[in-house]
DNA sequence: ATCTTATTGTATCATTTTGTTACAATAGTA
DNA sequence: TACTATTGTAACAAAATGATACAATAAGAT
């Protein structure tokens, strides 16, 4: 849990939600040759925290993680997937929302709903960076890009959450094709070739990554970038999702 | 839910488990050149389910995945992994549940806990089928092996668990070596290569299966293997997991 | 205009991996 | 002792990947 007692006072009791069950959102986005993801950060606790919310028992936990993704980011139709399920009884830690909450004025009683043990199911969303327009929920103060070797330190497991998530991402990017969410429409094979490189954290070669991507027929070429380098002008690609 | 309510009686209200959440276990086996994977049968109803479970809240999520796995089939350190994350609303279905409490002539109030929606986090397992010890449950009456092209209807969405599970081993075989734990300690490498067409679900090349398989350098050669064929006898290998 | 420089797109060849065929070794059976 | 089926592996072909080279070219310098 972190972020995700929107609605609360409607809520005292937790009514509504699927007991114990919590999302948390790993929103990875690509700037400045950088993987970065977004982050909630608490006035005067000093904490940070991965977007996160709790499943209505009207929606699916799929749904749930979309209406999560789509508060923060305000985009829909983006890739997103589950990842991993945290469920270790050491995660139970009330410290920090106890302290978000003194901040707040609030003294919760030590059987509040909030307070009780919660597993978490791990979602990794890659959207387009300059699409998204970060957005903090009603309780915390801000909502912003973190690059991914620049993180502060979080709360709960959510530094744990967001390593699985990018080993995920890792394991995924050939296999799946999932790189290109995280570019904008059109893209020069420089900056996927970049992207892939930042992701897997090493070198590729410049002529065989061209060869393979262009090879796999899934990238239509659709003009000239003039970046106003001295030197001549990648063209434009851009994904082509079915044939 | 399913087979889930052991200690019911200690349990009347779902007091000591966290609510709402379920595990299910697709154990695989190998044997007779086919896939099979557990199953629990239900007298009198014609119900057939995955081994499962609930969680305490005193031990892990992944804990209780061990646990499912070790009461089912006597087995201690095998390979387990999560897979998915069944929360749909639409898996909530009491008929099945009631039927099979109905057979053991209770007849559950309509808000009992086992009869509320949902969450299942769905494991997968690889399991030597002749290591195994299928163990029925307290409210199940038989816990048999079943071929995965065989399968009878499930209860729930159980099928489509299954489905998910088979479609994450196949894409993790190669990845993650993780296929000689369904095999016997030794096994020929035309063991190995029948495990590999089986669970791919396609012809591999004899020749090319070997080299790959045997230029990992994760197998050793143990001893010849008699098989009482007119032909050259098979060595044995072991899977050799550190060096 | 022409020269210079950096980057892009692609061709070319080398290396590695995978697909295919072939064949010697051999444990039974006839 | 010959025959048969299967195993282990070599040998070569084809495909994929790594590495190098070079023509094309956009802009600034001369």
């Amino acid at each position: 849990m972190s972020n995700k007692f929107r609605n609360q006072e409607a809520n005292a009791h937790g009514h509504g939600y699927l007991p114990g069950l919590a999302i948390d959102a790993v929103i990875f986005g690509f700037h400045d040759n950088q993987l970065k993801v977004l982050l909630l950060t608490y006035k005067n606790t000093g904490l940070f925290a991965l977007p996160g919310g709790f499943v209505h028992d009207t929606e699916d936990v799929n749904e749930a993680a979309r209406r999560v993704l789509f508060d923060r980011t305000g985009l829909t139709n983006i890739f997103l997937d589950q990842f991993y399920v945290f469920g270790d009884k050491s995660r139970h830690d009330t410290a920090p929302l106890k302290a978000i909450m003194a901040v707040r004025g609030v003294t919760p009683p030590d059987d509040h709903w909030l307070l009780k043990r919660f597993v978490s199911v791990g979602y990794y969303a890659l959207v387009d960076f300059t699409k998204a327009i970060p957005t903090p929920d009603s309780i915390s103060d801000s909502c912003d890009w973190f690059g991914l070797d620049n993180l502060p330190e979080l709360m709960q497991d959510h530094n744990l959450i967001i390593k699985k998530a990018l080993e995920t991402l890792q394991a995924n990017l050939d296999q799946k094709l999932i790189g290109f969410n995280l570019l904008t429409d059109d893209f020069t094979m420089g900056d996927l070739q970049s992207l892939y490189e930042t992701i897997l954290n090493k070198k590729l070669i410049r002529a065989a990554f061209q060869r393979k991507i262009l090879g796999l027929g899934i990238l239509e070429r659709t003009a000239k970038k003039w970046t106003g380098g001295a030197h001549k002008a990648p063209y434009l690609y851009r994904f082509i999702s079915e044939k």
